[in-house]
DNA sequence: CCTGGTACCTACTCGCGAGTAAGACTACTG
DNA sequence: CAGTAGTCTTACTCGCGAGTAGGTACCAGG
């Protein structure tokens, strides 16, 4: 029983770096209510008192899981996206980075996208807010290069529902995995800058200079 | 306590009227887990044996709401669109329809999109055949019109990103509900059509006539 | 060797909710 | 008015999972 014996004794944090890790695991395959603290704390390969002596409640630990993963793809979206460039550039820059993160993190993206959003305690206010953001930052995309969206509603509408074509996209990816980020990225791009319109009549989107 | 009495011994049709009913009010609301037996037969103002006597297992019943809702809204889908039409005309017929439904079914579409696609169980297929429906509808709507998108999963793809786009709007619409279904669905029509590109330039699309 | 503190565990309590047993009440049929 | 078919209820069982009580092992410093 020696060999691979289970490493005993942890420090606080390096534990807690575990806890998370299974907890967006496990919440991402079962959803929240049907994933159990149980199970978490065996994956995690620890017993269920120390779960809670640490990350406190089953919402507590949830709520934490949303908070550190909406930051961790946040930041990667805004590391990736130069502010000083075209509306359009920008676009495609943020698109990249977004679906760059989904891509090399699909627990991430389950557990924020289909997990949060239809639990309606205080994740919701997480997961909101992390949404708000993201629609904030392209309807102010939209209303700064454009006098299309007259309206505050207009442009926040536009923002959402080109939010929520990335999320479905997303998903549509984890269906089909076997297509290259960058591929999936450059759809939407085209469908959301060019339209069906200019589709139809085999106009395309090019980015502006391979990178 | 005669007055407003419980109405007593309904035949079984109008019961399991009631029942479902109920049901989606109750689905809607708490969600799949959260929601309970005994909530449900309380709303519809039966004991709990019946309802299992009626509609089965809490899955069963909440399968039957979800394929109930499903074909209601395909079929409203449906109705509003001619296939002879200009494809432009036909999205913007079906779009028309889609947030007319949604308006005026709110619960629906909770149990619907919200609910349904989170859980697992055997409601994901219910849900993915309707999903499904609504893609291929679109994806053949895209192919037949153009020779842009090549492969079949880049059709299937911009179709998914198209539908996501409505329920997510859908979605912000719940949210919204001050603004008219017409205003909210003549938007994502000139997103989708037109594209942000065109929509920067002012570029805006107009439905072919007064109707 | 004791004293305290931190990591860690086994083994519970306890409420909630799915599903059921067993029968009662009503209404129609002959 | 007996018989029977269908409606409807009260009052349970029973398992699952959140949260906890009450310890044990290990490592400081004195």
């Amino acid at each position: 029983m020696r060999t691979e014996g289970r490493a005993k004794r942890l420090p606080r944090a390096v534990r807690e770096r575990q806890i998370m890790d299974a907890a967006v695991d496990v919440f991402s395959r079962l959803g929240f209510h049907s994933a159990s603290m149980d199970e978490i704390s065996e994956v995690a390969g620890i017993s269920k008192p120390m779960l809670y002596a640490y990350l406190g409640s089953k919402e507590e630990l949830f709520a934490t899981c949303i908070r550190r993963e909406a930051t961790r793809m946040m930041e990667a979206i805004a590391s990736g996206v130069e502010p000083d460039q075209e509306p359009d550039v920008q676009l495609w820059s943020g698109l990249r980075a977004f679906f760059g993160f989904v891509g090399e993190n699909r627990a991430s993206w389950q557990v924020l996208h289909r997990q949060a959003s239809t639990q309606g305690g205080p994740f919701a206010i997480e997961l909101t807010d992390m949404r708000g953001r993201a629609v904030s930052l392209v309807a102010a995309l939209l209303t700064q290069s454009t006098k299309a969206p007259a309206t505050k509603l207009e442009a926040e509408s536009l923002a959402a529902a080109l939010v929520g074509a990335g999320e479905s996209l997303a998903d549509w990816w984890l269906d089909h995995p076997e297509e290259p980020a960058g591929v999936v990225a450059a759809r939407l791009m085209n469908l959301v800058w060019m339209g069906f319109g200019d589709l139809v009549d085999g106009n395309v989107w090019h980015p502006p200079s391979r990178r």
